[in-house]
DNA sequence: TCAATGTTCCAAAGCGCTTTGACAAAAGCA
DNA sequence: TGCTTTTGTCAAAGCGCTTTGGAACATTGA
């Protein structure tokens, strides 16, 4: 069934028809009511490829997939994912993805965009100096990326959260409760999230004259195995950190496991904020000690990011060009004034 | 720049552009070359969608990825997909994605195919009885699933290898070898891949009247965490096993940390055969004790099913509808004779 | 009543490619 | 030489949609 056949189906022009499809205001209420009940009779569904030639648009955003260890490989990205995904759905529009050496990211980026299969690209896990920059920056396709990239000059379109602002506020509080000695269970090293989450830390902790040492700053993939283990190191510490900062829940089911292991008590013993991506399987409120938060829901961002990229390619405009969503701090159970020192000092 | 205008550029009609462009014999060699040269210097690339209306063709598989934990989330999916797309780069194609609720796999697919953006769609990760497979059936496209579907009919085109022959060899050798107490190390439970394997080890067993304590087996996602946690199990109990089947070699990694911190040699107290996807980070003749594996890349299994897949929208067929591959049995140092008795029972 | 303004619909012209059917020119054959 | 094949090329007809530029009709205001 085509439009053709549909349209002589009605007794209309194939012009009204598609109108009345496509929702323009010069179609009679009862008519495109009629067309409407004629394509769910029939089942006619328009042929893309048509649609596409004539508009000159596919309907798609491209992305490209680093096929390696520790990228997008991890619950995150699903969770984000999801969102764009509901939104995309909603506009009936679709991803192409191109796997790619993470080394040819720029490459894969380009390919993609010059392949003529999608609209406009979209780039996440950004990390300082990002080389997609400059290049998606010469291309004349419309891009988005989620994060930002540490040292670049931010004159690109952008969707992030205040990383920095976050682990500010969250070490702040920390500070307020009287904690010193803090450690950080970060994110890989080289993305934009997790440098800007370390300098809201240090940049608290310096107004207080104070500092992280080296070995108390953890950067890793984001597993609660990860997690476990890096806060078992810091447990094990002549000095353990009393304060920890945590970027993500999942790394806090681990570091928590080991806090519990060692006998220590958390919001009592050990005080710990985590960033909550609101991933729906690990709410931080169901936590044996519901845990204190900085919360930004990384679902929202994806369905933020479609939308403005699906608006972007409508031309249904106008978007903002960047936006920095503020994170919520949350204050639960799991952060508590700081241990008196002689407590501090003892083993298991 | 468009077919029409380079067509008048050169002097030529559209006709014998095109046909010169996609290497229909009726053109003149030196027209062709012509044709070739002026697309290098202008630049030019075939509109896709165009291409697409006019072939019906749209150069792309479809798959759906659900965004959940578990899934797809490891480094064995990135490493099947690097394959596939480098197979779908050579011939001009790509992948459309749609990312889906795992709940609702089945209804993510059957909207990807009715979207009229893929020519084929593609699933992994099957599951036993698994109900995509009567959907796929019920839909008139192209599909092509890796692995199979336990106890479904084997009517569906698929690409898998013979995991239940090698665990079956596997666990054969380790017979030989004198060992009697089994463990596995497996992949998700519900997975097909898991369970062929588990079949594989219990009828090698079965046959010298052995079978494997359930508590000897661990069903997890693959990660080398996860592998040594279940390791560490392994060993605590008091009749340790001495002959470990590992369904990877990330398993592998996490389970070698295990047994080298309970102050085990592998290859001598400890004896383990892991299924080697050819991970190019993870080779097992560079571990410190070379590991015996079961050997089948992973990688060149993308290939392949991006190639049938291509074939098939192509019609360049005939292609095999059900291929099985058999693994290879590659031993190494980490295999060797059982222990004597009295030695498995020590402890540490 | 008549011109002016909406309202509702249509015919036809693309979008940029592939492919069919025809046709000269060149080559093979007797 | 005249005849059939083969070779190389072309004009034109789609593919199924959107969109432009009217046109017919109904409605309004004076």
């Amino acid at each position: 069934m085509n439009l053709k056949q549909l349209s002589e189906l009605l007794g209309l022009s194939q012009t009204t028809v598609s109108r009345a499809l496509n929702g323009y205001p010069e179609v009679n209420e009862a008519t495109r009511e009629r067309v409407l009940q004629a394509v769910k009779e029939t089942g006619y569904r328009p042929n893309k490829a048509a649609q596409r030639l004539a508009t000159g648009k596919a309907g798609s955003i491209g992305l490209v997939m680093p096929t390696a260890p520790d990228h997008y490989s991890d619950v995150h990205f699903g969770e984000f994912l999801t969102g764009l995904g509901e939104e995309a759905v909603r506009h009936d529009f679709h991803f192409v993805i191109m796997p790619a050496d993470p080394n040819d990211e720029v490459g894969a980026l380009r390919r993609l965009a010059i392949s003529g299969n999608v609209d406009a690209l979209f780039v996440a896990y950004m990390r300082g100096h990002d080389p997609r920059l400059p290049m998606l920056k010469s291309l004349s396709m419309p891009f988005l990326v989620h994060g930002r990239s540490f040292g670049s000059e931010p004159d690109y379109p952008y969707l992030d959260i205040d990383n920095e602002a976050a682990f500010y506020d969250a070490a702040r509080l920390l500070l307020q409760l009287g904690h010193t000695r803090f450690a950080l269970l970060n994110g890989p090293e080289h993305l934009d999230f997790a440098i800007r989450r370390k300098n809201g830390l240090v940049a608290a902790l310096s107004e207080r004259g104070l500092t992280v040492a080296e070995d108390c700053m953890s950067h890793t993939s984001m597993t609660d195995e990860l997690g476990q283990s890096a806060m078992e190191r810091f447990l094990q510490m002549p000095e353990r950190p009393t304060a920890i900062l945590c970027s993500s829940t999942v790394l806090a089911l681990g570091a928590i496991r080991a806090v519990n292991q060692a006998g220590l008590r958390l919001g009592e013993d050990v005080s710990l904020i985590a960033h909550d991506d609101v991933l729906p399987h690990l709410k931080p409120e169901n936590f044996s000690v519901p845990l204190t938060t900085t919360r930004s829901s990384l679902r929202a961002a994806g369905v933020r990011i479609a939308q403005r990229l699906i608006g972007t390619v409508k031309q249904d405009g106008p978007f903002p060009e960047q936006e920095l969503w503020k994170t919520e701090l949350i204050v639960r159970a799991s952060t508590g004034p700081a241990p008196r020192q002689d407590q501090n000092l003892g083993g298991v």
